[in-house]
This record gives C-alpha cells, structure tokens and sequence, in this order.
DNA sequence: CCCATGTCAGTATCACTGAAATAA
DNA sequence: CTTATTTCAGTGGTACTGACATGG
C-alpha cells in the first residue's frame, strides 16, 4: 500500500512489474528454444508442432496452424524446416487434394519422445513445484490475459 | 482422472495443455506488439524499454539489458530503432565513457504515457479482473518457470 | 596487460501482409 | 465463379555468437 502512494507518478508499480516477468518469461523460452535448436534440432514451436503431429496423426497444415493459433503462412515456415531436417513428411489428402496431412519420421518420433532440456520438461517440473490451486489460478489469468491482448480494441 | 487413463502415451497432458497456453501467451504478446508498432510506432520490447527509461532517466545500456535479461548485442538493436525514431537519444557518461546514457525525447515521452491498445493495458485489465490471491500465484509459477527454462541443465 | 562496455557483422527463427496457385 | 487450402515473396523485429574498438 505504502509503496504504491509513494511514487504516483508510476500508474501501476504492480502492473510494470508483471510486464517485466512476462517479458523475462517470454525471453526464456525463446532462449531455450535456441539451445534445443542446437542440442535437439528443433526449436520449440517446431517440436510443439512434432509432439501434436504425434499425438494426432495426419493433421492437416490447417489443422495444425489453428491449434498453435498462428498464420497459415507462419505454419508453412515450420514445416519446411521439420521437413528440411526430416521430421516430418508430407502427403496430400486423398479425398481434399488441397489439404497436406503431416506424419513423424522415425527421427521425428525420436524428437516427440525426448525429453531432456525442453520446454516442456522445465514446464512439468515448475508445474510439480507448486500447488495445485497455484496451477489453476495461473491458468485462469493467463487466459485472461490472453484474451485481453486478443482484443480487437 | 479418466481422461488422464485414457491415455497413458500422453506424458502428461496437463503439461502439454499448459504449454499450449503458454505459446498461446508469447504469441499474443508478438501480435500486440507488431500491432502496437503500427499505431504507435513502437514494439512492446521497445515500448517497455521507454518506459523504463522514462521511470529512471540516465539508465546504462549494461542497466537496460539486464534488467531485460537480455544480451548487450539484442539491446542495441532496440535503441538503435528507438533513436531512428527519434524517441530517445544517448550521452556518453560524463565519468566512465564507455558507457551510453540514454533520456526520453518529448516523442518518447509521449509513447511512455499513451497506454491506448498497449501490452501494459492488457496486463492492467487482466490483473483487475482476478482475485490478488490469483495474481500472487501467478507470479510465483511464472518465476518459478523462467527460473526452470533458465537452468543450465 | 586485463577487464568492462558497447557496437557491428552475420545468421536464424518467427510472424505478418498480400499475391498466387491449385483444388473443391 | 466463388471459396478453401496452402505456398511464396517480401519485410521487420528479436536474439544469438563472435569479433572488435574503446575506455578504465
């Protein structure tokens, strides 16, 4: 209380500050995606991508681009490098020629299967450090937030 | 509980949700951001470096970046965008002239007060609508995450 | 000589917009 | 013809590594 009406001409200490976490947070996974770039060969979105292909075979390129929440044209970037790298490989529908279902490769399934130095093994950690009302309320905000930045305006 | 039986080739599918969610997050912020380069002239990496220079004049570039925690190189890429478009300018320390001051010009100090269609609005709006308990475990998970992304491993 | 500060060159990923190709 | 799916070209921001210049 006192710290906020020390300094008035700071509109929200409490909001700048959550902003610098937020960035912090943001920043560290793009930190860690390099170092997986390098020590797995892919980046984290591209294993995110990988670890939803092998969840769910035979996703389309549209499929996989609304899941993520990002451009049809982002997604193509993605793919070309998993495909580079032969994670994944390409097959167009039978039925719709125009769609592109995705299956893993062997060295694809390599890459859903490991686990060590991703994000998704910090992510399981930090989940099993704290309780699980923490884990529910985190959820709750940062799906407000989401939706705040989301927001036409 | 059944869901999680269900399907015990899923590791942990509260993790991989999570981690949906945080991606969702991170692309949300990028959106804003480039959204907000458009309107306002700056990104929110940029916006949030105004506005710490705006909260603390004559702040180091040494100063900027790691209160970021981001590399000295990635910073002076921002400033140098943000000195293009004229928001900020630099001075040399008047004792040590290695390093760079960096003041807001009045075009800086007009993005460091707009809030209209910003990230920090967003967070502001956010926090509001949740519970302090909330907001307080949120932090707690999401440094507890940055610190787990960061780990050497 | 050694260390700190900061910049620069080069490289890569991600993300968009807008246009185009192809198929339904 | 219109719509849907996906790709492609072009642009910009962030972020690194490694090398460098400069000052303490």
């Amino acid at each position: 209380m006192t710290a906020r009406k020390l300094d008035p001409h700071r509109p929200t200490g409490e909001t700048l500050q959550f902003m610098q976490r937020l960035w912090r947070l943001t920043h560290a996974l793009e930190v860690r995606s390099k170092r997986m770039a390098r020590t797995l060969g892919v980046t984290g979105p591209q294993r995110l991508v990988v670890r939803l292909i092998g969840q769910t075979p035979n996703l389309s390129a549209r499929d996989l681009a609304s899941t993520l929440g990002i451009h049809p044209s982002t997604l193509t970037g993605i793919v070309a490098r998993l495909e580079a790298q032969r994670m994944i490989v390409r097959e167009a529908d039978a039925k719709d020629r125009r769609k592109t279902r995705f299956r893993l490769t062997a060295d694809g399934e390599r890459v859903d299967r490991e686990r060590k130095g991703t994000v998704e093994t910090a992510v399981r950690r930090a989940l099993g450090k704290v309780d699980p009302d923490v884990v529910v309320h985190t959820v709750m905000l940062l799906d407000q937030l989401a939706a705040e930045l989301e927001r036409a305006e």
